[in-house]
This record gives structure tokens, C-alpha cells and sequence, in this order.
RNA sequence: GGUUCGGUAGCUCAGUCGGUAGAGCAAAGGACUGAAAAUCCUUGUGUCGGCAGUUCGAUUCUGCCCCGAACCA
């Protein structure tokens, strides 16, 4: 099996820095694991690494879409896997960085998507259903996937009755899957504290609109591009005058905040991590022991 | 100094005609297979400012005290 290190974490952790200083050390190449930062135009909103702070590492999947193209689980996927033996070919390691883990996820298990085109329309077709008879629907054509579903998640049930209608199979026959790992994969997670966290995602905030995310969104605004992102999502609320530029900050501090306490959620029970706790008084005590234990898995 | 209004969950407040309390926000936990930075679910014990009095029983009524705000001196 092919080996691809891993770093996920919540945003703000640091996973950019980290995951610099292990490519130089391991010839690393770096494929970007967050679907906010493979649009073009979204960089200081989605904390994209800068040119200049890449050091000579090679990274992949970031900038390759227009912010009104589509993008998806199943494409990352194909993606991924290609770029993991492209730089295997050339005899570095893959390091996959991100935080979005259904993503990640999808590349390292078997996951498997039907090949189906996605119909814009659908859930138009459905609008005049309300949620409690779209469940009951979808009870009829797929109990066990019906049962998984909340009534109130609108767009989980439509996405079940989708893959029915694209399929003619239903999603809980379509996702007997496995759950076998296809990589020799080492995920390391960093975390810390908290308080601490939520500290610096605050922080991080501001930062970015001293580096004017402001005039980023607003760029995207004017060109018609509703962004559906943190960061962005908040200023259209702004742009349209139904909230104060403050209201829109503090929203993104807290969209942030709770993202990345789901992010942790996801981690903690879909992958298996090797947590790393970040303490920013004692840095190099922690890389070191990152260091080591790559330095095992590689030798193994 | 006087008058008035406040002091209840981390915050903003509601409420109990006397039977020890509940909303929103914040926060925590969880779900997740083609929008995932998306979408959705669950979770509220807090000396009801302090001390005394009345009462079977006080966060609720009364008195005093402490703190805050506004107004009057």
C-alpha cells in the first residue's frame, strides 16, 4: 500500500505551518485537503497558504475552480488518488492537509460513487413536499436510510431520493461498503485547549480583515458569486444592508468557533488519529514528537 | 444625602397571585458516502445579591445592609 501522510485538525491549529517543516524534513509534496481553498478569489477568507510561505514545497488542488463551478466529494476523490501516485512516481510523499474530512475520508477508505451527473433542479422538484412527506417518501422506497435521516434534514432526504431516481438503487444498498483503508495512511490530528482555540480563531478574524477579507468578499459580491463559505456568507448579509459590518465579524468568529468544534466531532469519530496537543509555549517539544513518530511509520 | 428602578444560568432577560425556576444567545456532545466552511439532532442546579423577620414553607411579602443605573439636591 502506498503511504500518504495525513494532518487534519480545526481551523486555526496550524496545520499550514506544521505541515511545511514535515515536507522539508520528509520530501513531502502537499495536496490540499479543504474544499473552500480550490476556488480562485478565496484566500484570505478560507486561510489559504501564500505563495511566498510555501518554501519550494510543491502544492496541489488549490486555485482549480472558478467560484461559480461546482465541486464535490467524488471529484476531490478521483483527484487525490491521481496526485498520490503522481508524486509517488517521483519518489516523494504525499501529504494530504486539510480540514474537511468527509473529503479526506472519501480518498482514503473505499468509498464508492456511482457514476452520476448532479441535476441542478431536483430539489425544485420536490419544493412543493414539506419535510415530514418527504420523509415518510422516502420510508417507502428505503427504510434503513429513512430511518438515519432527522425529518428536519431536508437536504439529506432529497439527496437519498436523488440517488434513488439517478440509480435506481437505493443509498443504503449503494453504501455497503467496506470501510477498508486503500493507503497505508499515517492521520495525525493536532489539537489544543479550547479556550485557547477559540482565542486565536478570534484573532485569526481580525487578521483577516486587516488584510482586507472585506474587499475579497466584496469582489466576489460584485461579480455575482453568492459564497457559500465562512468568511465570505457573512457579507452578503452586509452588502444587502441587513446587518452592521460588526454583526458580520462577530458571525464569523462564531460560524468559525462551531465549525471547528464539528470538525473535531468528525475526527475524532470517522478517522483514526493520532492527536498531537498543540501547546504554543512548547512548540518544539511537540514537533519533535511528531518527527519521531513519522520517522517510525516511514521506516516501517 | 434623598427618590425611583434594577441585582435570577457565562451574557441579555422572563417568571413564580408564597410550594426552590426558563427563554434567546454563548457553550458542550452527537449524526454525516456527490453542496460537507454544507445540512441536521440533543443538552439548562443556578447559594434567584447578603442577613434577618412573617410563614408549615420565601427567589417571591416586609425590614435593614451591599452593589449598579437614572433623576433630584
Amino acid at each position: 500500500m502506498l503511504k500518504v501522510l495525513v494532518i487534519v485538525g480545526p481551523t486555526g491549529v496550524g496545520k499550514t505551518a506544521l505541515s511545511i517543516a514535515l515536507a522539508k524534513h520528509f520530501h513531502g509534496e502537499i495536496i490540499n485537503g479543504d474544499s473552500v481553498q480550490v476556488y480562485k478569489g478565496m484566500d484570505i477568507g478560507s486561510a489559504k497558504i501564500k505563495p511566498e510561505e510555501m518554501e519550494g514545497i510543491p502544492h496541489h488542488l488549490l486555485d482549480i475552480k472558478n467560484p461559480d463551478e461546482e465541486f464535490s466529494v467524488a471529484e476531490f476523490q478521483e483527484l487525490v488518488r491521481l496526485k498520490i501516485a503522481e508524486i509517488h512516481n517521483r519518489g516523494n510523499l504525499p501529504m494530504i492537509v486539510g480540514g474537511t474530512g468527509l473529503y479526506i475520508q472519501a480518498v482514503l477508505y473505499d468509498f464508492h460513487f456511482a457514476n452520476e451527473g448532479r441535476k441542478n433542479d431536483f430539489s425544485q422538484k420536490y419544493s412543493h413536499m414539506s419535510n415530514k412527506e418527504l420523509h415518510r417518501l422516502l420510508t417507502q422506497i428505503d427504510h434503513i436510510e429513512a430511518d438515519k435521516i432527522h425529518m428536519n434534514n431536508r437536504r439529506r432526504l432529497l439527496r437519498a431520493l436523488e440517488i434513488y431516481e439517478n440509480n435506481q438503487k437505493t443509498k443504503s444498498e449503494l453504501n455497503k461498503q467496506s470501510h477498508r483503508l486503500l493507503y497505508d495512511a499515517y492521520i495525525l490530528g493536532l489539537d489544543m485547549d479550547r479556550d485557547l482555540l477559540y482565542d486565536r480563531i478570534n484573532k485569526r478574524v481580525e487578521l483577516m480583515m486587516e488584510a482586507d477579507l472585506l474587499y475579497e468578499a466584496k469582489k466576489l459580491y460584485e461579480a455575482g458569486f453568492r459564497v457559500n463559505a465562512i468568511g465570505y456568507k457573512e457579507f452578503n448579509d452586509y452588502f444587502a444592508n441587513k446587518i452592521s459590518l460588526d454583526e458580520a465579524i462577530e458571525l464569523i468568529k462564531k460560524n468559525t468557533r462551531h465549525y471547528a468544534k464539528r470538525q473535531l466531532t468528525y475526527f475524532r469519530n470517522k478517522l483514526n488519529v493520532h492527536w498531537f496537543k498543540v501547546d504554543p509555549n512548547e512548540i518544539t517539544n511537540y514537533k519533535q514528537a511528531i518527527f519521531n513518530e513519522i520517522s517510525d511509520w516511514l521506516n516501517k
